[in-house]
DNA sequence: GTCGACTGAATTGTTGACAATCTTGTCAAC
DNA sequence: GTTGACAAGATTGTCAACAATTCAGTCGAC
């Protein structure tokens, strides 16, 4: 067997299709109700529709689109509440993980995770929005397996991915992604110093405004009258 | 549509068969290594192969089964570090729901958890393991259900799950039930006394049994000299 | 006697076709 | 002008056959 992981197989189609998706949806390029229709992404992706079929199932499991049988797939539309619920959990986790990451940092944590916030800093600079987005998950990633708990980190990665449906506001937005970045960057430094209670009170506070900002918007746009939705 | 929830959708059929082999699993008729083959499956449960393959896929996702491509499913052993990673995974998060629940607690959280308490007693009683069981996962339910944050119970649940394949050793034992069911008693107390500190020492407690006794059992049964599984 | 290659059986992975279901547009009746 | 039924189209759900892969046992060479 030669080749390794180079033969596609339908598992890793699945994840490749429904990332990218997930993508879409992040960026805001498929907005909330949008209809995601099973053969037309199968041929905008070069796949088969079984393959997309999976990927919005697993979609569906983390949240992000909305399946109803015998109608097809839509984005999901998060409403606040859930967005609030969501949060207070990943604050607990996060803060949880930061409590859990040996200080003085191994280097071999410093050194990716310093990368991929230059990655991220570069990104913003570039106003490529796609690759922010990228590196930002990847530093958080860095970051959190530091904890060296596998699960705790799944479990904050799961969080994170349920309210990227809500995060196309601020995934664009230059403003939140130069916040962002200035973040990531006092967080390198207070893991670097060895200042836990600084690490801690970063990641908290990371958090808030794209869930404010968020939560602003769908008030704003979708809230009629005497309605929920 | 005068069915509604009557005509059974291959959605719920999937779940079906994953609770019926997380069960199998659970209670030990389904042992580590043993293989789970899909068209046997099919015919045992009455089911298409299809349905039993996504539901294979969906206890992978959980952790319960393992599945090597080109090769099938079998059921998974899990790693005692895993174990015990996932447990304290658990009890921060169950610690976190406990402290989070209205005390006094709202008399309709109540009186199901002391029904569901009374029917886990008499499964326990009756020798019921499946009863036990099936009783056991709707008390926890109820309980945390009452902290009012559903994205918190999912994880809640989703760890429990994970760790079910380790719990064949004590789901079966009559020390470990009936000892889990004078802590349901203990905990229908507190919740009633509005006893907040009793009530999260008691969710710390209740885990520990059930993870040492695998550990122990794993770690004297499988290890082998040099060997790490 | 041991090692390596080969063949056959078992199992999973993939595909395309068909059936069931829902939505939209049209038209007639009230 | 509105409402209801009806038909056509679009979309998902189901299935069984076929292809690809792996494993176990056997045979032959050294």
């Amino acid at each position: 067997m030669p080749d390794g992981t180079l033969k596609a197989q339908t598992a890793d189609r699945v994840r490749t299709v429904a990332a990218m998706l997930e993508e879409e949806i992040v960026l805001g390029w498929l907005l909330p109700r949008e209809r995601l229709v099973e053969e037309e992404l199968a041929e905008r992706l070069g796949v088969k529709r079984h393959v997309v079929r999976e990927a919005l199932a697993e979609l569906e499991r983390v949240g992000l689109v909305e399946r109803i049988p015998n109608r097809g797939a839509v984005v999901r539309l998060l409403e606040p509440e859930e967005v609030r619920q969501i949060y207070s959990v990943r604050e607990a986790l996060e803060t949880l993980a930061a409590e859990q990451i040996p200080l003085p940092v191994a280097p071999e944590v410093l050194a990716p995770l310093r990368a991929l916030q230059q990655r991220h800093a570069e990104a913003v600079a570039a106003g490529d929005a796609r690759g922010a987005f990228r590196a930002n998950i990847r530093f958080h990633e860095t970051l959190f397996r530091a904890c060296g708990n596998p699960h705790l980190v799944e479990l904050i990665q799961g969080l994170a991915q349920k309210v990227h449906g809500a995060r196309s506001i601020t995934a664009a937005s230059p403003g939140h992604l130069a916040l962002a970045r200035d973040e990531h960057a006092a967080m390198v430094e207070a893991l670097a110093g060895g200042d836990r209670g600084r690490l801690v009170a970063l990641c908290r506070q990371h958090l808030g405004p794209s869930r404010d900002a968020y939560i602003a918007a769908v008030e704003a746009r979708f809230v009629r009258p005497g309605g929920t939705a």
